[in-house]
DNA sequence: TCTTTTTTCAAACGATTGTTTAAATACTAC
DNA sequence: GTAGTATTTAAACAATCGTTTGAAAAAAGA
């Protein structure tokens, strides 16, 4: 039952996958409000009452899509924080290796699937940019426990600052990344394409340089 | 006739001003899409179709909103940079004088009128999350000179960078800025308002902190 | 006061939205 | 094949949106 259900997909699942698909691609060009049931229904070849059949609403709709993008990519996080810490057992990470462990999940999502409308940075960027009630809850159902670990990871290794700067340049890191991812989103928007995968990948990089920078000036302030 | 203009404000001006603040009120909590001519024209308590009549189109009215709010911030922000200089004629300016001229108008201004539900941080954060249609527009009409502005004086500081460490570091700083009032924002709306105008200070001053050192660690990777 | 301009107002227009209904169709299991 | 479930469909509902109309009211200028 678990194994092989590849051919075991019925035709409702189709359109649910061809929907969730649709709503990520209208998501990810024109955020939540862009996305209308009429313009998923119709792209995804189906009927309007039949992703209100499948999701119930709108937004349980958008919600799940969110959910299938992101979470593998909070999978990813944990992971390579813990290879990271597996690789260096005795001493605390650097700043670095646990903002990479953040930031660098999306860079290689972004490399799959470049030149895709709907490109995670898009996605997760536009998330960001909601109206705060529906921020509310992806903040929660999303990024709660992972802020959590990393924020005990920063702990550990910087033991002796307040924990008040740690909190303080955390969210300051935080607020970088999706500001960067937004605001490459804006430039692509407004180069329309003429942006490639390199720009990606350096971009990335820079950032890590950067917040990692950043948190650390922000450290010991006041010691 | 140009001084001496306060007494001699017409009935349709006043209730342009009413609108336009209401409107400033509207786009701060709810962006672009949560402005609706009806709500901003009940709100301040005239007709829908007066508000037309003052502004012809709701995007219209939106601009000139926002041009109220963001150009005095301009303003300052080129007029602190110029005080900079001048203090030193001979040294180029720091980073952290730089960056400090760019995002400390913004915190004035948030001291002026704290607790606001209209507080410039909420506007700028909301200018800077709206789709890339009217983003467009925002950032031409407001920020392109000032960029270039900012730009120069970076390098002017960083004589030995290369083009693309100061163009690429200068986006982050700037998204980081935006990220940080948006986060500011979110979190504002999260907390409900628990959250005193003493956060706000220390929150620029890390910031400027944050930025500033995040910048110079970008600069000279590759000499 | 009379005329002219500016401003406000109720009402309607046309379009779009999320959601629901009930009937028709496709699929699955016995 | 037939019964029962899962899925799709066209149509309608109720609400909201930006914008326009044309006449009433207010203000200003002569």
């Amino acid at each position: 039952m678990d194994s092989n259900c590849v051919q075991s997909q019925t035709n409702g699942q189709k359109t649910k996958i061809r929907l969730l698909k649709t709503a990520e691609k209208l998501f990810a060009s024109h955020g939540f409000a862009g996305v209308t049931m009429r313009g998923v229904a119709t792209m995804a070849q189906t009927n309007i009452a039949s992703a209100n059949y499948h999701f119930g609403t709108k937004e349980a709709m958008v919600l799940e899509m969110l959910e299938s993008k992101i979470e593998p990519i909070n999978y990813k996080r944990k992971q390579r924080l813990a290879e990271a810490k597996h690789n260096s057992p005795n001493d605390p990470l650097t700043t670095s290796d646990i903002f990479r462990a953040l930031i660098l999940p999306v860079g290689e999502e972004v490399q799959k699937q470049f030149s895709n409308q709907s490109s995670i940075v898009n996605i997760i960027s536009r998330s960001f940019t909601e109206p705060a009630s529906f921020l509310e809850k992806i903040h929660k159902r999303f990024f709660g426990e992972l802020s959590q670990i990393f924020i005990d990871e920063l702990k550990l290794t910087h033991p002796n600052a307040s924990e008040d700067d740690i909190y303080w340049n955390f969210h300051l890191a935080i607020a970088s990344m999706l500001g960067a991812f937004a605001q490459h989103r804006r430039i692509k928007d407004l180069t329309q394409g003429r942006c490639n995968e390199n720009a990606v990948s350096e971009m990335i990089e820079r950032l890590i340089n950067f917040v990692s920078s950043g948190f650390e000036a922000g450290m010991n302030k006041r010691l």
